[in-house]
DNA sequence: GTTCTCACA
DNA sequence: TGTGAGAA
């Protein structure tokens, strides 16, 4: 197993949620949280929806997605919202940082040209 | 389809 | 903590 290849997929997954970005009844539809949790949990600070400049639908990274499926199991377990936000928040840096150090680390392994 | 606010459990 | 309804 290449473990490059895994960084790399890491650092393709991660981008690639960034770049998935959809409306909050598509999420809703996806998570199964209801807009109005969606919405609840962005004015607590779970969330950040990119409001598109004229637009007034939030739109929503599949990276929000994400966080709000992991604080809904958190919550779910017994945490309280605040505690779930600020665990999924650092998780969220940590692993950030984690891929960033991975691109530097990564060596463009394989250019086969 | 989306947004907001007020109020309740 | 999460939801309801009405209004725009």
């Amino acid at each position: 197993m290449n473990e490059d290849a895994q960084k790399l997929n890491a650092l393709l997954d991660f981008d690639l949620l960034k770049k998935l970005v959809v409306g909050i009844g598509e999420v809703s539809e996806i998570t199964g949280i209801p807009t109005r949790k969606i919405r609840y949990w962005e004015e607590k600070g779970a969330i950040q929806s990119e409001t598109n400049t004229e637009g007034s639908t939030r739109r929503y990274n599949y990276l929000n997605v994400k966080k709000m499926l992991l604080i809904q199991e958190m919550i779910d377990e017994g945490f309280t919202l605040d505690a779930a936000i600020k665990k999924v928040n650092k998780r969220m840096v940590t692993l950030n940082e984690a891929f960033l150090k991975l691109a530097d680390t990564v060596p463009d392994t394989e250019d086969n040209e």
